[in-house]
DNA sequence: GTGCTATCTAAGCACCGTCCAGATCGGAGC
DNA sequence: GCTCCGATCTGGACGGTGCTTAGATAGCAC
């Protein structure tokens, strides 16, 4: 009975505000974008006073990393998931690339987000949980398309440019330039798989 | 005369304003990186008050837009310069994806600027002059490489392929993750063709 | 010389990230 | 039960930011 109408559970200091700051600013990142996205915004949507997220957090730089960790879990799990629903290798193949990309064009703000944090900290805020890391994903997959028969040099090489041109694609498929293309195409998903159907020459290569 | 040392050509208002403005935005940012990059710094740098700069772009993203066509320029510079520097197709093929991320890795913040343009423009700065646009010098070289017989749609789609590999390089290429296998290719320029080496398969596909 | 106009400055607005002193309150110890 | 502690949260402040407005300055056509 602090304040008002909220009948739900805000009984003592504020329960887990960590979560809830950020759960607000995921509100905040999809309803106005990156740039609105600041600490004070985030506090706001929170119900707490701009400070309160300093008792979490050490800084701006923190939250967003934060976020960004979370975004990197999600789009793991969506390319896992777009993994099991194919079984030849090289619809596994495609249907990752594509979950990738969809992924970045479903959660635009979210996914710069993620590569702001990315770019600052000159690593994926990917590397925390014991289990595969997406990256991995890549690589197992490629290994399928080939055969198992490949150097993991090759192996590793191929898995970065694939990973690479996705990313590009997910910053660069949105820009008006391609529009006629998509359309003759057919679409947008049609258009992601013809740029990604030329990487990964891997298994061509005959000293693989 | 009007206040010090300044012995140089500083006789009336400001002379040219905008193109200093631009230089020191470029100072800013090599100095301090992309996120001191405000417009009241450049105007600092510049010596003039913070208003000033309000004469000669509407606001902040009209400067920076500005920086970021410059930093295409200088890019599709870079790339043509390293494609004169060749003669056989896949060496001008190879040289012109290096060219590129090493145009990102020696320009990082300016790198930065550009794409975040771009980004928010949903297209490249690029597209202002009438002559041939990088993207072009990107399809004639695969072209060359695949001695003509392709078809457009094809090569359109090669052709977005190693853009989007080559802009994904150049933001993850300084990822730590990568050092080890740096290590084991010997170097970095050997680690970029590497990952390039495995992209614009067009040629081939027998349905080009 | 007299205006006109572009350019530049000074001052101010709202917002930002961040720090600090103090209020609040759940829970440990008695 | 009560006290006290320490974690959590608030209000207020500081310097910095993008941007606007009103007024000063100075090149230029007449």
């Amino acid at each position: 009975m602090t304040t008002a109408a909220v009948a739900e559970s805000k009984p003592y200091h504020h329960g887990d505000l960590r979560r809830a700051l950020l759960d607000a600013a995921e509100a905040v990142l999809v309803r106005e974008g990156p740039s609105a996205l600041s600490l004070r915004a985030v506090a706001r949507e929170a119900g707490v006073s701009p400070a309160a997220p300093y008792h979490h957090f050490k800084d701006k730089s923190e939250l967003l990393r934060a976020v960004a960790m979370e975004g990197f879990a999600r789009l793991k799990l969506a390319m896992s998931s777009a993994l099991a629903r194919e079984t030849a290798p090289e619809e596994r193949r495609s249907a990752l690339g594509v979950a990738y990309v969809e992924f970045a064009q479903a959660n635009p703000a979210l996914y710069r987000v993620m590569y702001d944090c990315a770019r600052n900290a000159d690593q994926m805020p990917d590397e925390h949980g014991e289990d595969v890391s997406a990256f991995q994903l890549v690589k197992d997959t490629l290994t399928e398309v080939a055969g198992g028969q490949v150097s993991e040099l090759d192996l590793e090489l191929t898995a970065i440019a694939s990973w690479c041109a996705a990313h590009g694609l997910a910053e660069i498929s949105k820009f008006e330039k391609f529009k006629p293309l998509k359309d003759a195409l057919g679409g947008e998903r049609a258009f992601l798989q013809g740029v990604l159907a030329h990487l990964g020459v891997m298994a061509q290569r005959k000293d693989g």
